[in-house]
RNA sequence: UGGGCUGUCGCCAAGCGGUAAGGCAACGGACUUUGACUCCGUCACGCGUGGGUUCGAAUCCCGCCAGCCCAG
């Protein structure tokens, strides 16, 4: 007499509406459930006053009531040593050496897909589930998982899961990787979930008032130093206020009155100069990115035309991409775009399959 | 201390007798699971100052003050 094992599902729950209804569908779906939210930060820790961040008190509140709604069990598990190393510190570093990190791919890359779900493994849970919009396919001929866009184009996060390898892609699940957003939000209000109209965005969550740089120099009791700014010929044309606090493509902040607006274009760490261009400057056609991980297949075997998003939010640009070793790709766009910043990651997509990305660098 | 020029929002700058353009910056908001970009909104009851002319002046006249330039 054949058992059918219940598959069992970890839910990553951060106190929003789409983990919560991810929860629900999962538990509806037949699978052994427990909803938990990660502890990632304290927020005095950070300097910061308001629980308005991500996984703060509130937010664990909200994700316990409506895993007492759905009847799972619920926990919090403490990560804030993990997060404090592979998101916080990373994101320091990334500004200190004068790139532009994005600390929410890092955190699903290094905290919810490697951290959280070894420990998942550790409890024997078969998957981890998050409110992720995106969709993971496997596929027979290739043999290998694929990620695929969300159906809700206008919310699809994608761009920030082209870290996922095989074997994460194997062990996790999207619920609402075929809804939209739209749809999620009328599920929550049905069930009467505590967060059906909880407000969506949340700039860095760690730094709840927006001002990275002043977090930057709080939390490591580090100041950087006023330098000049400058001109494409080395003209100065002004004073900035510390490196950290500028980033590829800036306008805003730059507090100088010129004819017209200015933007970042470099920055010189060297002698602590921020080079500054018309908006025209800021275009070019190529980049190289490392650390890359591709989903589609092991390798670019050859050169292919694909789409490529240099940001989150982006549409799509048709490239061609090419392989140089192991761990780096060259991109040449078909049209220059603007502003491509070292440390922002570049995602390529065929047709609405993440190929891949790495860290431009 | 003779001559000339200039003085409008934090910066630049229109206006030249009819009731204060615009750009930059700043601030606020929208957008957004990153930084940016973008978009929307706000931003001089007052034009160095004191008088005068006029129905009406930032705009004309006079004095003063400040800055710049040329002479000495």
């Amino acid at each position: 007499m054949a058992l059918i094992m219940v598959k069992k599902a970890l839910i990553a729950m951060s106190g929003g509406v789409d983990s919560s209804v991810a929860a629900y569908l999962i538990k509806q779906m037949g699978y052994d459930s427990t909803g938990i939210t990660l502890k990632l930060f304290d927020n005095d820790e950070i300097g910061e006053k308001k629980e308005k961040t991500c996984c703060s008190l509130d937010d664990i509140d909200d994700a316990r009531n409506v895993c007492l709604k759905i009847g799972i069990p619920y926990y919090v598990y403490n990560f804030k040593d993990s997060f404090k190393e592979n998101v916080i510190s990373r994101f320091i570093d990334a500004y200190e050496n004068g790139t532009t990190p994005n600390p929410c791919i890092d955190c699903n890359r290094f905290i919810k897909f490697e951290k959280l779900m070894r420990r998942a493994e550790e409890l024997d849970f078969d998957y981890v589930v998050t409110g992720h919009y995106a969709i993971i396919e496997y596929d027979e001929n290739s043999k290998r998982y694929l990620l695929k866009k969300s159906t809700d184009a206008t919310k699809d996060q994608s761009y920030v899961l082209y870290s996922l390898t095989q074997k994460q892609l194997a062990k996790t699940l999207f619920p609402l990787g075929n809804m939209t957003k739209e749809n999620v939000r009328k599920i929550a209000e049905e069930l009467g979930f505590i967060n059906a109209r909880k407000h969506d965005s949340q700039d860095i969550c760690f730094v709840s008032d927006g001002d990275y740089a002043k977090f930057i120099e709080q939390y490591t009791g580090r100041t950087y130093p006023h330098g000049k700014f400058v001109d494409e010929s080395g003209n100065i044309l002004g004073e900035h206020k510390g490196i950290i606090r500028y980033t590829i493509g800036q306008r805003k902040g730059l507090g100088l009155a010129l004819p017209h607006p200015m933007y970042v274009k470099e920055k010189d760490l060297e002698n602590n100069k921020v080079i500054l261009c018309e908006n025209g400057g800021l275009f070019s056609k190529e980049l190289y990115a490392t650390d890359i991980n591709l989903i589609s297949y092991e390798r670019i075997e050859s050169p292919i035309k694909i789409k490529a998003r240099v940001r989150y939010n982006q549409p799509e640009q048709s490239a061609v991409a090419e392989q140089i070793d192991e761990n780096t790709i060259h991109i040449v766009f078909d049209k220059p775009q603007r502003a491509i910043s070292k440390g922002q990651a570049v995602v390529l997509y065929d047709g609405d399959y993440v190929v891949g990305g790495g860290t431009i660098i």
